[in-house]
DNA sequence: CTGTTAGCGCTTTCAA
DNA sequence: TTGAAAGCGCTAACAG
């Protein structure tokens, strides 16, 4: 049996609180009385309970990290790594430990519910689509939440990028260069509209929405495998598109497989824009063009404003930039 | 204040072992008892507190991931970022939370101590260098550990490969093309004996040890960056290597940046080889010949045997397989 | 500077 | 099927 603060106040001829004063304020007892406290638990291999020190304190010095899709898939995105960088960063600053929340079981409520953490950012699951049962149940625990490319309505703090802009820009881009059969890889809705940003471009020229007209809008997950098939399928239903505007980068990377096995030439032939630059993206051959945000950047003041938030502030939704960064594959 | 069990148990008129059952093991109570307190707990919002929960039951649920880099450090090898894949996807499978253990204060024993965790995977920091004065937290706390990429030396359980083959794959390949001017860039220390598996194949056609002879070893942190200046310091040195052999695939991600910098030409000019395959290397052009080993697979691994571990049971260490795949880059 | 004493909120054995 | 009660191990007023 594992010594107690008991065992230790005992033998050392004190109470437990100062032992428990040893091992938090040691300025609050004599020089003597903390020797020997401390010698004891040396002999005792004593170690103060981590689990019972936080349900005393009432604080856990975790964060959550609520994730939308099992951490096994979202860590095949670089952009996502990018951004659990930047949390993990804050976090330590913060002298907070980062706990990922995953369950077999319940799903993510019970993940929430059994949750021991003082607060909670959840990436990309914001909307009724992912967190669904979960924020309510983050509601009820009432939780500090802090959101990250989340849907910036109701009271939650958000931080996330003007995707409708930037998505404007992407099309812009191709459409001045005189693309007209575009072909746009989706990734799931992304909650900060990106593909509204395309339709806006489209209709300055007052050309039709994604999908219609010239263009088609075909969805994939974001991974390199998905959508080099479905741009494969896209291609073999006989659309020959001179631009595939992926919203995603790690898409785009399936978007250059799929041209190097079919001899297509990149920008040559064919004209390719990502989203996200991925640092892997300046080593693709051509270098990606694509729409550049800052993962690490969104991750680390999603955590910062949690830490805020926990601290009793009131940290407001931060939109961060997005632009597009001209390299080889757009001609 | 947040309603305890207290209060649900005397508004629905029962006793606390009664609400708990409710929650834990519905099956023990009347399904009228069962509903009349799920009512209550509702109308009063109430949620079992998770902290007090882990505390009677004495299990957190959760095992602890110690990095021996900042976790944004660690992160930027897409090699890392597979092994925690394969951890996260054990630990959600075993219904149990990943916690990321760290610090910004009393360093990793700090972060031990005061973990709430049921077990400890630790990555790259076995041996004396890393772990030192963490091992014997861990030690004292006596939780279950497991390492990857560690020494396999005592008790501990660890997960990884026989580097030392394994490099000497990687060298006898150069060698039997003919490369004798070789650069070797590593990264740190590996416990697994890449080096020593380098020296191995040296050794065997009476050539020297590595940085001895035509070849030139240098030590640089395992980042594009870091590799890329240390590569072009040992060509401004005047070194002409044939061939470039980096102990991590994200320094040949320098050495094909540098190259492009300096027009030299891979294979043309010169060979290189890296290590681990991380998901990127087939993407590269010339894709990267280097030393395949799943990072995936060792983190799942080393999670199950943690898994193991905690449920009693005595896993033993794991030794992976690290073959060298042949792709464009070396000639 | 040190001790007394309530908690913290839940689980679980044992008995009814 | 339900309840009483004894923990789980520590913290933090408060009092001296």
């Amino acid at each position: 049996m594992r010594a107690t603060i008991m065992d230790i106040a005992a033998k050392a001829g004190v109470s437990k609180t100062t032992v428990s004063f040893a091992f938090n304020c040691p300025d609050r007892i004599s020089r003597d009385t903390y020797e020997r406290v401390m010698r004891v638990a040396n002999e005792l291999g004593y170690m103060p309970d981590p689990v019972a020190r936080i349900l005393a304190r009432r604080r856990t010095g975790a964060v959550g990290l609520l994730l939308s899709r099992p951490i096994e898939d979202c860590l095949r995105d670089p952009h996502a790594v990018e951004i659990l960088r930047g949390i993990g960063s804050v976090c330590r600053r913060e002298g907070l430990t980062l706990e990922i929340l995953e369950s077999a079981r319940g799903g993510m409520d019970d993940a929430i519910r059994n949750a021991a953490v003082d607060g909670i950012v959840a990436i990309g699951v914001a909307g009724a689509s992912g967190v669904s049962g979960g924020a309510d149940i983050i509601g009820r625990r009432d939780l500090p939440l802090v959101t990250v490319d989340g849907d910036a309505r109701e009271g939650t703090v958000n931080v996330g990028i003007d995707g409708r802009r930037a998505g404007a820009e992407m099309m812009e881009a191709a459409l001045a260069r005189g693309h007209r059969a575009i072909a746009i890889l989706s990734a799931g809705d992304f909650a900060d509209g990106r593909v509204a940003g395309l339709t806006d471009a489209l209709a300055r020229r007052a050309l039709p929405p994604p999908g219609a007209g010239e263009t088609r809008l075909v969805a994939a997950d974001a991974t390199a495998e998905a959508a080099r098939a479905a741009f494969s399928d896209l291609l073999s239903s006989g659309f020959r598109p001179s631009a595939v505007l992926c919203l995603s980068d790690v898409q785009a990377l399936g978007v250059y497989e799929e041209c190097a096995a079919r001899g297509i030439s990149i920008p040559a032939d064919i004209s390719v824009v990502g989203f996200d630059d991925i640092p892997f993206a300046q080593f693709l051959s051509p270098a990606l063009t694509t729409v550049r945000q800052s993962g690490f950047d969104k991750g680390a003041r999603a955590a910062s404003a949690l830490a805020a938030l926990i601290a009793g502030g009131s940290p407001e939704s931060v939109v961060l930039e997005a632009r597009l960064v001209m390299r080889s594959s757009l001609a």
